[in-house]
DNA sequence: TTAGCTGCAAAGTATTTGCAGTGGT
DNA sequence: ACCACTGCAAATACTTTGCAGCTAA
């Protein structure tokens, strides 16, 4: 079972449509390339990466800005594992959905779980030879006052 | 259920008391005192916070590597939610534990769930007024060519 | 044509590091 | 007395912001 369902590449442009619209932005070609490079990415990636990805093709301050508008407008989450730099992902098609990752706390590799069940993953993980394993569960979304 | 069992006051400087021993550092004023603050905390802090608590005790740098070392002790954990500021809590008895959470996305603010069963979580949060929940699973440990 | 967007550079934060002096053991 | 540790300051890493020119609509 896998729980991740991320968008696909036409829902993800035909929300980014919508939302340009809806508030008079414009799409423009780093824009597009940014969000190409983001859909191309297996796992949860960083600015950086992008930028690397991208080269020249977009300015890294430009990168950190439609993230950041990305992230407003509900096509990627930035979702802040391994620590140092921040990471993002795309997001997933219904709103309460899941994120699971693995994530080494010596080389802070990361790696995106597709199972659903805590004891199939455990059991992946230790297959894959992962050793000291741990967990953390996060939730979040909007406290009583906000 | 509470499954974030975390290690009380007298094991956690019995444990600091090992690890001084095993690598021959030492017991001081401001390293006692971090580990003190870090203790009172009832949620993950940042090394802001304790500096705040610790006013002129110690100094910033001084905290920082001392949630270095603890962190390598394994007398706290460094739990990166939330974002830009990196954050701590003690650690819990037994290595493969869980830590939930609650990190508002408005405003940041985050709360430590003490039930263990994902859908009591829910429930709990749900009534407490907490909208647009979410939740992330993410495991930590060493991958194979660590 | 007119804003929104971009690249570049400079400014902010959070965290780490170098160093000379301090203090545990 | 020795050497780990500390405070202070400077350095680094990541991210954000100001601004003038560029470009999608």
């Amino acid at each position: 079972m896998n729980c991740s369902q991320r968008l696909t590449n036409e829902e993800a442009f035909e929300k980014l449509q919508v939302a340009l619209k809806s508030q008079g932005a414009r799409l423009t070609s780093p824009r597009k390339l940014i969000l190409e490079a983001a859909l191309k990415s297996k796992k949860p990636f960083s600015a950086e990466a992008l930028l690397s990805v991208l080269k020249s093709q977009a300015d890294l301050a430009t990168i950190y800005r439609n993230l950041g508008f990305f992230n407003e407008i509900g096509l990627i989450s930035r979702v802040d594992i391994g620590g140092e730099t921040a990471v993002y992902e795309v997001s997933s098609k219904n709103e309460n959905h899941h994120h699971h990752y693995f994530v080494c706390k010596s080389c802070g590799k990361t790696e995106t779980l597709e199972s659903c069940s805590m004891t199939a993953v455990e059991a992946i993980l230790k297959k894959k030879g992962f050793k000291n394993l741990s967990h953390r569960l996060e939730f979040t979304g909007l406290c009583a006052s906000c």
